[in-house]
DNA sequence: CTAAAGTTTACAATCATTGGAAGGTCAAGG
DNA sequence: CCTTGACCTTCCAATGATTGTAAACTTTAG
């Protein structure tokens, strides 16, 4: 009927976020209580989804709840210098090209090794004798 | 003294695994129950060492705990195939993989998103814009 | 009226690691 | 002998994001 007024398993639904981490993010502050019928039920509104959709996509990118808490308040934020919002950004990119080094480095010396392996019937193998090596 | 009873504290800077890791990695069942001393102290030797470097070998890899039992127990195996070994390694590396790319995508879109942001004192912010839109 | 599906809360599990508290032990030095 | 500090013991809890479960209630469709 109303399209506008959704219970949380609709709200899950249409910002592609779970009904059990809307309720999360509600008991962690992240998103405002939301208000609730006669009998109980949490009522969202096509402003609540936009909302969630904006931590869904956030939370996409790799964000920490704790910075998309921050990107929320930038978003309300009228006044707001984007000078802010970019330095938020760019610490992120920062930490995951550390990730991605971190596990490119592993691939790398892991291929290395497997690429030792003869993968055969026999116990001789390179890749645990790295493992077990002193070094 | 005798460099081969150690406690867990040298232990642990032998290997390289804290003792609070050691503990628990000893009750989780991937290192067999330490010998103890009279009052209780737990105590290790060379070779107990040596599987404790092999465990911090394995995690600097990013095997999960449980593949590193896996790895002990190849590795303890004198009939082992090296397949096995190198099987464990190469899903191990496409998961590795598979968070690379993950990672990938999230830093290139959002390097995009930065890249469009004056980052100013003006609220105008295509990061957030693109955050908030319904796409 | 009833059955199914959805909702509520609260608690637990996942994964690897760290922190803390409360208490026992060991070695060095006064 | 006694104290001090540095170690050790166990147990419980927190991290971060998410999922699962259980018991009880509400809504919806037949």
């Amino acid at each position: 009927m109303n399209a506008d007024i959704l219970n949380i398993g609709q709200a899950a639904e249409a910002s592609g976020i779970s009904a059990k981490m809307i309720r999360h993010y509600e008991s962690e502050g992240l998103v405002p209580p939301a208000s609730r019928t006669f009998s109980g039920y949490r009522i969202y509104n096509h402003r609540d989804v936009h909302m969630l959709r904006f931590i869904k996509h956030s939370r996409d990118l790799g964000f920490s709840i704790k910075q998309i808490g921050d990107l929320l308040s930038l978003w309300r934020d009228q006044n707001r210098p984007s000078s802010k919002v970019k330095s938020l950004a760019t610490e992120h990119i920062q930490m995951l090209d550390r990730k991605i080094h971190e596990l490119s480095a592993m691939k790398s010396e892991l291929t290395r090794l497997v690429s030792c392996c003869h993968g055969d019937t026999r116990p001789d193998c390179p890749i645990l004798d790295n493992l077990a090596q002193d070094n």
